[in-house]
DNA sequence: CGTTTTCAGTTGCAACTAGCAACCTAGTTT
DNA sequence: AAACTAGGTTGCTAGTTGCAACTGAAAACG
């Protein structure tokens, strides 16, 4: 690996989003939680008898995706003991997280497709798989990709698609290469 | 919601990759060590070092990884007492499933663009946005998704990239949450 | 109305896991 | 040989997981 990044990168590799991420999703029930929400469970009990899990750790678990804004928690009005779960935005945001971790369980440690399956509804197909791509939608493989730090980014692409436009970080966003 | 998914769906929920899947790689400092992994990081002490993680703790993901075939573990020939770790092609296969979470983390946790930066090597852009596609590229949102079992996919498509298939066309299926 | 059932949790307690600091062992350098 | 390194292991404490049994409030039943 190039040196010149080697000294920073030990800096930086702290400063990154991951540990954030995890510490919303990193326990051991998150992802089986999320699943069972994708796949349009909303309580409480769903939840437990469809999971198996404790009781307990299931009402610590929910709390916790509540409070990193995951899930919202309300109480039904056709029956006030009933409590409706349901996934917020930013918990719909995790969906390529999640199949990107059941796709690679799948190819890697299962090897069978597993159900029940997301397929397009438009041509009931199944979903490719999940990838890194280019700005521009290419595949990139492992050989393609290349650590940088941020004045080596070229930023000049970030304004071509729909991804939110506050990217004021970072920027030094000097043309590196070329 | 769909009764005629709803009992299957049941039985099915159990059997599903992501538990095999959050085996290998669902306690907490797997992602941390894989991240660590990919920026090129290779001995014990590089990773104990970087991460900040109990030496002990280490010692026992790492066996775990290695155990679960995404890192090897070789000892090298300059000098018997380093270990080379170095990820497998079932570990790389998790960048996609590490890069949807830390994309996720900055979008929706820290808020901005964590560093170093993992670039397209031809133009220096950022990669996009990990996102769950159709089978010929297109981006699918969560109201293009829906959840069908084996009976009801198309998998006609399934033969222009490695993965297995055999079934037939039907139809029942539920849209993906609501 | 009182009783029973259901839903969504708590509580108590045992077993297991994470984390720190100190120690160990084989291979390497001086 | 003595000292140093890399990569662990061990002992101990603090926290987490998990089961089972209990609670409390809202709905359904008779």
């Amino acid at each position: 690996m190039d040196e010149k990044l080697r000294a920073p990168l030990r800096e930086q590799l702290v400063n990154c989003s991951l540990p954030a991420a995890l510490e919303a999703m990193g326990e051991r029930w998150s992802f089986m939680i999320l699943r069972a929400a994708f796949n349009g469970l909303h309580h409480f009990e769903e939840f437990q008898s469809e999971l198996g899990i404790a009781r307990n750790i299931l009402a610590n678990r929910l709390g916790r995706l509540v409070e990193h804004g995951i899930l919202t928690r309300d109480a039904m009005v056709k029956d006030r003991r009933k409590i409706h779960y349901q996934l917020t935005e930013k918990g719909v945001a995790l969906l390529p997280t999640m199949l990107a971790l059941r796709q690679w369980g799948e190819r890697w440690e299962t090897g069978f497709r597993a159900s029940p399956v997301l397929v397009d509804a438009r041509d009931r197909r199944p979903i490719g798989p999940i990838e890194v791509r280019s700005w521009d939608g290419r595949v990139l493989t492992k050989r393609d990709l290349l650590w940088a730090l941020p004045e080596d980014v070229d930023d000049s692409g970030e304004h071509g698609r729909g991804d939110d436009a506050d990217d004021d970080t970072a920027t030094s966003a000097v043309r590196a290469a070329e």
